[in-house]
Parts: structure tokens; C-alpha cells; sequence
DNA sequence: CAAAATCAGATTGTGCGCAATCTAAATTCG
DNA sequence: CGAATTTAGATTGCGCACAATCTGATTTTG
């Protein structure tokens, strides 16, 4: 049966390899963001708010890769949570500018606890953790160019 | 703002690199999916069944790290398609065993063109495409290890 | 300037993913 | 054996993700 090299084989496929770890991640995210009340991609949210703040839901978007049609009832119910703010940008009436409420911006200091946690977690020392970062946004330029046939 | 070295950064995180390529693989892999009619969760079920058939749910989702909630519907979906057969095992009633149907397994043959396709998408050789599955697996392990306090 | 094209978000509909709960079948144990 | 426990799946409810479509504002162009 050979599986090892299987090009078919579940084990064999970076997809799935990279599919589930995704998924793992999530689930222990879960465990540390219900303290905050926070869902994983609320989390990313706000870690692009506490880097630069307003910005339109575009450049979330862009930021995110993620498009109006997750990130609208998204950000609505984190408007509603209080933690951030959404205004219509008065230069330009299509854009709605998103800012961290200050509940939202109080978040980021309880937040810090997080990355170290995560850090020890993954089992990977400091090097190892930025070179797979590293090799996973290659990873993923790759893939998008490739995905986008403009 | 020495963005380089903030442990909030979101580009110096692994977890979102993880679940951007995550995001990356399942967009490409639906391009290459929809002439198959299938949706990349989908396509995995079928891996998982090509390999080995029948098996219980619980085999499928200890397989894919799914749990019940996400597998009954999507099964009940790829059953309504055609793609697989699915019926209570008769030495114990609690499972039901799945396996492809016929067409589930002609299905195999058109999908053999992926994984190829998909690997030279990633612009990686063998080796280190190889290297990367084996270090996102042990990663992954470590995360759920992590994940899941029993 | 006015029509056409572009752009930012919102909306709708479908399909995961998962927690929580439920049912029925099988196993364990007193 | 019979009650308690465990197990396999199904169900419900909520929150992403994303394609497709729509609306209204802005920019481009003829």
C-alpha cells in the first residue's frame, strides 16, 4: 500500500497538514480568548485596530483577507459588544472608519498575556517560530498568486 | 514602532500566518474543486474514504478532527449528492458506516490531477514541501496536546 | 458636465466548525 | 440480570467564510 507516497495520502498533503493546524491553533485560542470574550477572528481584528487606527473596513479587509461579507456582521457585532466604533468617513460617504472603543483599546493590555502563551504551546523555540512564519507567508503569496488569476 | 519585535504584531505571529495559508489552500483548492463539484471538506472525506472504506463517522472524524456536529450534514449533503453511502452498521447500531458510491469512486481517477497542480502551486521542492507537512504535523500535535486538558 | 465605470459596504444564501444537548444503543458493574 | 455509565450520531444555535448581488458614492471619460 505504500502510503508514504500516496500522492493522495491524507498525511502526505501540505493542505491538510496546514488545514488542521489551523484548526488546532483555533481551538486553543478558543480556551484563551473566552476570557475576553473574544472569538479568534474578533481577536485578529483587533490586533490590526491596536496597530493603526481609524481605517476603513477595506483595509481590515485587505489586512485580514477577508471580504465585506464576513467582516460587516463581524465588526456589527463587535460594535455592539462595545468594543469598537463605526463611522461613516465624512470625506468619503462609502467608507465606514473603525476604531477601537476604549473598552476595545483597554483589551490590548490583557492581551499581552497571550503571545507567550501561544509561543510556549507551539513547543518551538524563538528562531524555529520565525523561520515557519516566515516560510508560511512564502507559502502563501505563492498560493494566492496562483489562486487569483486576475 | 519597531513593528518587527511586537509580540502583538500581527505578522509576527504564527497563528495568523497558519490560518491565512489555511485560508490560501482552501480558495485554490476550490478552483481546482469546482470542476469536481466538490467543496474542500468534502474533497477530504473522500481522501479519507478512498483510503479506506467503510468506516464508521467516528473513524472519519477522529481522522479529520471533526466531531459530529460538522460531519452529520456534511455526509447527509455528499449522500444526497450521490457521492457516498452511508447505513447503520448492523453489530452495533450506534454506528453508521460510510463508504463511496460508485461514483464517489470514479471521482478518485479525475482527482489524482490535484495534488500535483496543487504542489506546483506552492513553488516548493519535494523536500521541503516534505520537511514543512512533517513540521506542521509535529506542531500540530503539540498544539491539540495543549488544546485539550482531558 | 453627464454617462459609464469603478469602488466601499451591505445583503442574501450556502457550507463549514464547534459547543451544548439529546436519543438510543452498547458496555460496565454492583 | 438490571441500573448506571459510556458511546455514536443527530440536532440546535451561533459565528465565521465566501460567492453573488445590490445600493449608493466617487472617479473616469467622452
Amino acid at each position: 500500500m505504500t502510503a508514504d507516497h500516496d500522492p493522495l495520502g491524507l498525511d502526505n498533503q501540505l493542505c491538510f497538514a496546514a488545514y488542521s493546524t489551523a484548526h488546532a491553533f483555533n481551538r486553543l485560542y478558543r480556551q484563551h480568548l473566552s476570557a475576553l470574550g473574544l472569538t479568534y477572528p474578533q481577536y485578529l481584528v483587533l490586533l490590526v485596530l491596536w496597530e493603526n487606527a481609524p481605517v476603513p473596513v477595506k483595509a481590515i479587509g485587505d489586512r485580514l483577507m477577508l471580504d465585506s461579507g464576513t467582516l460587516t456582521p463581524l465588526l456589527k457585532r463587535m460594535e455592539t459588544m462595545g468594543l469598537i466604533i463605526r463611522e461613516r468617513a465624512s470625506h468619503d460617504e462609502r467608507q465606514v472608519l473603525v476604531r477601537p472603543s476604549t473598552a476595545g483599546l483597554a483589551l490590548k493590555d490583557r492581551a499581552r498575556a497571550l503571545p507567550p502563551a501561544i509561543a510556549c504551546a507551539t513547543g518551538l523555540d524563538p528562531e524555529s517560530l520565525g523561520r515557519m512564519v516566515e516560510d508560511l507567508q512564502t507559502l502563501r503569496t505563492r498560493l494566492l498568486a496562483n489562486a487569483q488569476p486576475e
